[in-house]
DNA sequence: TAGTTTATTCACTATTGTTGAATAAATGAG
DNA sequence: CTCATTTATTCAACAATAGTGAATAAACTA
């Protein structure tokens, strides 16, 4: 098959929070949809890992935001998904579906 | 934070062949569905090392075959899920398409 | 320049994924 | 019985992903 292994758990989480939050995506906003939509508290620390790691693979970009905060604060980092990793999410997505479809014992759920 | 951990992308794999393949789930014949339904190739040890950790978690069990095989050959170790293992197959299903849901630019896909 | 604030990076450990090779258990031939 | 063959599982070692708390950076203010 394609060369590459699914994407992890978290990294498709998090594509996933890049992609509903739009421009305003830098650490903690992305940590903080992530804890909102799944429930699932995740330290910063492994955002920022996964934010690199999906950099890496090219499914994510980030550029230096304006250094003029209100009131003190380092500079944000602000990341996007790419073409690539949204065309990665669809599949991604595609997968799971084609997985999940046909098997009996998963049926009658709210969708 | 919640205390587990959501199943990794082969682990779910695992397991959604499992429920589809009902009575007879061992080795070969659950590699040769994942690689059926999710086109990805898996080698064997993955396979059971999978097994392995999900039986560990309690999501899966398994039962020594008959060793009367029609022409040689060890005998089979058959897994199974548990209802434990349905329920997080389920759990996960729900999380991932609550985090879909919404995400506008994923619209317009065959489902 | 020191203190405060906001944000990112680091160092380290744990869990999950991956593979090829080794081992095990069964059968049948000789 | 013993050896080759077959089918299947287990092992060992390494890579990728996940997860955390502490350290560092960069901005502002007094």
């Amino acid at each position: 098959m394609s060369d590459h292994t699914y994407l992890g758990g978290l990294e498709l989480t998090v594509m996933l929070a890049l992609l509903r939050l739009g421009e305003d995506a830098y650490g903690v906003p992305i940590s903080r949809e992530i804890e909102r939509q799944s429930g699932r508290e995740v330290a910063l620390g492994s955002v920022y890992a996964a934010l690199e790691r999906l950099q890496e693979k090219g499914l994510v970009s980030s550029h230096q935001g304006e250094p003029t905060a209100a009131r003190g604060g380092r500079a944000k980092r602000y990341f996007r998904a790419t073409s690539r990793g949204l065309r990665e999410v669809r599949e991604m997505r595609q997968a799971l579906m084609k997985l999940w479809r046909g098997v009996r014992k998963l049926r009658g759920e709210a969708t």
